[in-house]
DNA sequence: AGAGGCTGTCATGCA
DNA sequence: CATGCATGACAGCCT
């Protein structure tokens, strides 16, 4: 009863906190009227064999370190077990903040200019946060806000992370709503990570029709173009334009626009669409950690060029201003620079311009350079006109449309692949495999629902523990109950211990010469028998080798009592024979060479005892020698005891260790495509973005650039420049020798 | 009967 | 050098 007490109290208690943690008002007293299934085998006790060692968890510490799978105490570690990853799957709902307070550390506060600014219209600096690129409460909120973007080009590696504490009230409140519906419907808590929920968006984003998608989003529900999928040249995952909104809140911050309503078809037409093959998932696992790897070192060569090494001080309010030896345009200065409309400006592109923004139909992503120079590695120049502008504004470009190589990283990163990302991170924090998960779970199907934790240690599926976390290795068929009370009593009264002798012990003197004191008292007397119950047991067969060091007294007692009768004879025959049978080769020895004392004290007293006790008596060579082996045989004999236990904890730290790694890599792999994926989308704001800056500005005569002619790119003081394209296209090719110079 | 696990023991090295 | 400890290897026993 008071192990049942215990076990309902912790569940409840567990359970209650994990709830409050999440927001979800838990009125316990409402659940135990209501008797609710779950909460009733909480309460009764689940009948889940794998909740059996819950039952005699009877000393619950929550160190979790250092039990022997054989020790009846591995139910505290069970425990433990459990209680740990339960608290450690609790920050799996925070994760995403961390990462950003740590990303935001980037941030120059005075990078920020005012959206007053119209030129700051490139809009990389707009006083709005970054998270509204991604997370999709911030995609709601993007659209409702209209906040345009964000943050300066130093910022740009900031987006990745949603930022939990700003989410709003409603969106903590969707969230709960959301995650009790699924709750109900047995989804996990992954899903509501930040990572799922930004990929379920995905997939509405992808699947859903605009009815459907205006759920999500709201502000852009009747922009049609808004559901067109871009496919990033990056990673090939295809995802909705999230320009209109941002476009508009660009022009907002242009006073002097009005918007034509044809631009952002224009500028946002689709490349594909997401189709992906069916792959395989091992083989992309592999493609995807190299290439990751790969891409790893270009993103942080090519973007930390641009996003981290821009002038600290504000780029864009020097911006505009031209080079003065710029052979070409020293005379104009963007900020002398007419905004028109857009659709002027673009209907003032050449042709080859035209071509490509105005193609919304084209399988082309616009912008995108279809040539060598891919988004990802032009992205990282700081040349932005080798950046932005398609393969068509280039003299090259348009020569060959050639088809966009499909970039390795492409289906890697789709939503499947986050979702087995997940999953994997999923077996993976909860210790067993999706195997083992899926048998689990359909045991628990039929079984006890909330008691599921007590397995969640992958040592508890090992059979060495089973046997050993009661006594069901030899009455298995005892019932849950039964087996309960006899290993309580069993692990209470710690009826096995360690030593040869059959006398009774003084244990604590016996385990003082002992290194591994505490864990040895309980986990490696493992033949010591109690002579007043091994008066109960007179017919136990193995002496040398008792391997039911595990096994209950009661346990032992149906295993391996006699029948009545042949107990009832000569039962002190038996007795003397049993404890004849009980003593070791030593004991049998010491005895016979007449040992006037025990072999416990032989092997257990320090030293100058020792001596001093051999002092005492009279004895001969033989009998010293002998007394001297047995000393060293038994303290040997605990040597190897607490060697194998040694080694028995290296492995399962070990393998602890390893659970651990794999969490922290599955859950790094999902921070980093959460990165790439809000990496991409800034590509493209900023690239939309120069096309919108560069196709209003105007020379003196109030005419538009020619892209072909001219391109923008930052200079070092933070500025940008517009200069004529052959200058940007040596640049953009010294720039793109230096990472290879610095690789040889 | 054989495999595999557990235990005790020995030899050896180290402190 | 004696002592204790750690550990690999081996054998015996048990399931």
């Amino acid at each position: 009863m008071l192990s049942l007490k215990k076990y309902l109290t912790e569940g409840l208690l567990q359970f209650t906190i994990l709830l409050s943690l999440i927001g979800v008002r838990v009125d316990v007293d409402t659940y135990l009227t209501s008797q609710l299934p779950p909460l009733r085998e909480i309460i009764l006790g689940p009948s889940s064999a794998y909740t059996q060692t819950q039952f005699h968890n009877l000393r619950n510490t929550l160190d979790g370190y250092g039990i022997h799978p054989k020790s009846i105490d591995l139910d505290n570690y069970f425990t433990a077990r459990r209680l740990l990853n339960q608290v450690r799957a609790l920050d799996r709902f925070q994760v995403p903040t961390t990462e950003v307070n740590a990303w935001l550390v980037h941030r120059d506060p005075e990078g920020s200019v005012s959206g007053s600014q119209p030129s700051s219209g490139l809009a990389l600096e707009s006083s709005s946060g970054l998270q509204d690129v991604t997370g999709p409460d911030n995609g709601v909120r993007e659209s409702e806000t209209e906040q345009g973007f964000s943050e300066d080009l130093e910022d740009l590696g900031a987006v990745a992370p949603p930022v939990s504490g700003d989410l709003t009230k409603e969106d903590i409140d969707l969230i709960d709503i959301l995650w009790r519906q699924d709750i109900d419907l047995g989804a996990g808590r992954e899903i509501f990570d930040y990572s799922h929920r930004q990929k379920e968006q995905d997939v509405d984003k992808e699947l859903r029709d605009g009815a459907e998608q205006e759920d999500t989003w709201p502000g852009e529900g009747a922009e049609a173009l808004a559901r067109n999928l871009l496919v990033d040249g990056e990673t090939g995952e295809s995802f909705p334009a999230q320009f209109p909104a941002d476009i508009s809140s660009i022009t907002e911050a242009v006073p002097s626009e009005s918007e034509p309503p044809g631009l952002q078809n224009n500028l946002l037409s689709p490349l594909l669409t997401g189709t992906e093959s069916p792959f395989d998932l091992e083989q992309q696992w592999q493609d995807l950690m190299s290439i990751m790897e790969m891409q790893a070192m270009e993103v942080n060569t090519s973007t930390s060029e641009i996003l981290y090494n821009a002038p600290p001080g504000d780029p864009l309010s020097t911006n505009y201003s031209l080079a003065p030896n710029t052979p070409i345009n020293q005379n104009v200065s963007l900020h002398q620079a007419s905004l028109g409309g857009c659709s002027q400006d673009f209907s003032l592109f050449s042709p080859e311009v035209e071509s490509l923004p105005v193609a919304s139909s084209s399988t082309l992503l616009p912008l995108v350079p279809s040539n060598s120079t891919s988004l990802n590695s032009t992205f990282g120049s700081t040349n932005l006109a080798g950046l932005f502008f398609p393969p068509q504004l280039n003299g090259t470009a348009n020569d060959t449309a050639s088809p966009e190589l499909p970039d390795p990283l492409g289906g890697l990163l789709d939503e499947a692949m986050l979702d087995e990302i997940s999953l994997m991170d999923l077996a993976i924090e909860e210790g067993f495999n999706p195997v083992q998960a899926s048998q689990l779970e359909e045991e628990f199907d039929s079984d006890s629902g909330l008691s599921l934790d007590s397995s969640h240690s992958p040592s508890s599926l090992s059979s060495s523990e089973g046997s050993s976390s009661s006594s069901s290795s030899s009455s298995s068929s005892s019932s849950s109950s039964a087996s309960s009370s006899a290993s309580s009593s069993f692990s209470e009264e710690g009826a096995v211990g360690y030593s040869s002798d059959s006398e009774t012990l003084d244990l604590e003197e016996a385990e003082g010469a002992v290194g591994y004191q505490p864990e040895y008292s309980k986990f490696c007397r493992m033949s010591y028998q109690d002579p007043s119950q091994l008066s109960c047991l007179p017919y136990l067969e193995h002496v040398g080798h008792n391997h039911t060091y595990n096994m209950a007294p009661s346990a032992l007692d149906s295993a391996d009592l006699p029948p009545p009768s042949t107990l009832k004879k000569g039962s002190k025959e038996k007795q003397a024979d049993f404890l004849d049978k009980q003593m070791s080769r030593d004991e049998h020895r010491a005895r016979a060479m007449k040992i006037p004392f025990t072999n416990d004290k032989i092997i257990n007293l320090p030293v100058e005892e020792f001596n001093e006790l051999l002092s005492k008596y009279q004895l001969s060579e033989a009998q010293l020698s002998l007394i001297r082996d047995i000393r060293r045989r038994g303290k040997n004999k605990m040597a190897a005891q607490n060697c194998r236990k040694r080694k028995l904890d290296t492995i399962l730290n070990l393998e602890r260790d390893v659970e651990d790694l794999q969490r922290d890599k599955a859950r790094l792999l999902r921070e980093k495509v959460e990165f790439l994926r809000s990496l991409r989308q800034m590509k493209q704001k900023v690239q939309s973005l120069y096309q919108e800056v560069f196709g209003r500005l105007r020379d003196e005569n109030g005419r538009p650039y020619s892209p072909s002619q001219y391109a923008l790119q930052y200079a070092g003081d933070g500025s940008v420049l517009l200069i004529p394209r052959t200058l940007a296209d040596q640049q953009a090719r010294r720039q793109e020798r230096k990472p290879k110079d610095r690789r040889k």
